[in-house]
DNA sequence: TTGAAAGCGCTAACAT
DNA sequence: ATGTTAGCGCTTTCAA
């Protein structure tokens, strides 16, 4: 029980050399119908199981691909890696999964491990915190497949998906200023990567299109979580002229905007709250939360399709474009000031 | 670029061989600190990266430690995976994560996976599937540590890391006895894991002790989630006596139930509702939602712990024995009868 | 303190 | 169709 069988045990039970066990275990095809029976049932009455490890070293492929995400929690990120997974289950590939928690100490350090586990590839969100990118030009310099998804970098030049971010800026703001709302402010972040700024430019475009003001004070940069979402509320609702909409960076940032918008009052839609990403909850709560669907499934059915393309070629970097998403709007009872808003004009 | 640099390299490098600079690297005692720091600083300069790969094949150990669990998406779970990196990270311990989805099909296809990427031991939390534990024995068979944590099963013979869930499925009802309620139903699972069980225990055993009847079309065995509690709570309402508390399986449960409340004009704390693992929206839907706190960080470090300990252990599974975690209650809105209750009464 | 050499379990030329 | 053999990159005895 203690010491595993290997093809060595399996070809000695046989009186075959381990090349010929090797050869039917792994589907090679001149082996004769009965050797390959003789050996997989040895293999399944000594109770064999493969040793990937050893494989790996000598083939030089671990069919392992490492996914580098924020956070697992959210369902944006939780929708893409089981897409990933699905997307790669057929060919045989297997995902390592490593949060970086927003710090980017943590990313480098999930990067480093993934090498060192030496994954045939990696597929990466980045942190909020990740300003610099020398980390993932490593994978770059051994060759190996990278793919960066939603949370992407300028600076680095390798194949990305992501969500037309500008245009998810844009569509909610003008949703909201159709709804009748015209203080529209922005709950979002400070950090530095691109897709929080495509926003921001997008909802500034919407407002000027529209003819209305870009209030920087309307614009609040902090963090994303429900914490962030009720002091960017609470700074708002002290803010002249009081925001009649607030655009949250994310469901749980609208919602923490939710719980201090109630608590003064203010309840949505009588000011309007908006969201990014469609969390299993926002549906659900009360009023039910306005949203941008990001549609993580097509974004990780994407990576798995753009990576199995990159192993594929001898060298992985060409041909290979970049995926962009566009991004859906879902109205819900946060937004739907139209018949209030009438009745006004009225 | 091509090349990786292995430790051949350095060795040709300093003109000394691969064993010193395993030894440099690695670092065994009885080496010059001048060699040390010759070969520390090539491999900076020659830009090596280990092959965690041919170290692992060589000495059986990879210091990885495979994590199964139903889905990542749950606050629950992600806590206690967090909890679980957090306590074995110091000892060079790194996690690979794979969800079940709860299918047996996949958690069977976890422990293969798993165990042929040579993992140094198991973490798992069981699918609402998992009836039959034979794909687990093999983890023990091959002598390597098996810790079964929350969602646990009788027949399995390995050290568990659990809930009181009796006292917690005691307390939730208890609490809604105390607040007025007389009418409690359960909306839970009918799958054999037997944390479940064990909570409907508990609520039977609490309606017992106040004089309360326990009405079996009060308890709706489906699954869990909003769905569930949704279809869950509008059955309940159908039934006669109509139920004035309900107790959901989980809090996305809980949310569904709530959700169909209000839409039937019930919204809670008219009828009470409370679920189970305070998930991070729960405290900031409308009403806030009681729950019952499972105290998901203690259990991932009591995980971490107790695998370290097997692991330091020649027979992994001598003088282990069992944690069970107590729950706590936090009483919210969405049970906050009280006052109503007692002028009632005056 | 360092070197020489065997081998972890598997794959894949190259033979036959 | 099967056997022989040389590694993949590293650790670790044994020897010096």
């Amino acid at each position: 029980m203690k010491k595993k069988t290997t093809i060595y045990d399996i070809a000695q039970e046989l009186g075959v050399t381990v090349s010929t066990v090797s050869r039917a275990l792994s589907g090679f095809p001149a082996i004769s119908k009965a050797t390959r029976q003789a050996v997989i049932a040895a293999a399944a009455r000594l109770n064999y199981s493969p040793n990937k490890l050893a494989s790996a070293l000598k083939s030089g492929k671990t069919f392992i691909v490492g996914v580098i995400v924020p956070s697992v929690e959210a369902h944006f990120f939780a929708t893409i890696i089981h897409n990933i997974e699905e997307g790669l289950k057929d060919s045989g590939y297997r995902i390592i999964l490593f949060q970086s928690k927003e710090s980017l100490a943590n990313e480098i350090r999930g990067v480093k491990t993934l090498l060192e586990a030496q994954v045939d590839g990696i597929l990466a969100s980045m942190s909020l915190e990740t300003n610099d990118v020398a980390h993932f030009q490593e994978i770059v310099a051994q060759n190996k497949p990278l793919i960066i998804f939603d949370r992407v970098n300028q600076e680095i030049n390798v194949p990305t998906i992501t969500l037309n971010d500008f245009r998810a800026g844009y569509m909610a703001t003008e949703h909201l200023i159709k709804q009748g709302y015209r203080n529209i402010a922005f709950v979002t972040t400070t950090h530095q990567v691109k897709i929080f700024n495509d926003r921001l430019n997008g909802y500034k475009e919407a407002l000027k299109k529209h003819n209305l003001k870009v209030n920087e004070h309307h614009i609040i940069l902090g963090g994303l979580s429900i914490n962030d979402g009720r002091f960017g509320a609470g700074q708002l609702l002290q803010t002249l002229p009081k925001p009649d909409a607030i655009i949250a960076g994310d469901d749980f940032t609208a919602l923490g905007v939710i719980k201090e918008l109630q608590e003064a009052g203010e309840v949505p839609p009588k000011i309007g709250v908006i969201g990014f990403a469609n969390e299993t909850f926002s549906a659900y709560i009360t009023p039910s939360l306005s949203t941008i669907d990001q549609h993580p499934s097509q974004m990780g059915a994407a990576c798995a399709e753009m990576f199995l393309k990159m192993v594929s070629q001898q060298n992985p970097y060409e041909n290979i474009g970049n995926v962009v998403i566009e991004p859906t709007l879902i109205p819900r009872a946060s937004t739907t000031k139209l018949q209030e808003s009438e009745s006004l004009i009225d």
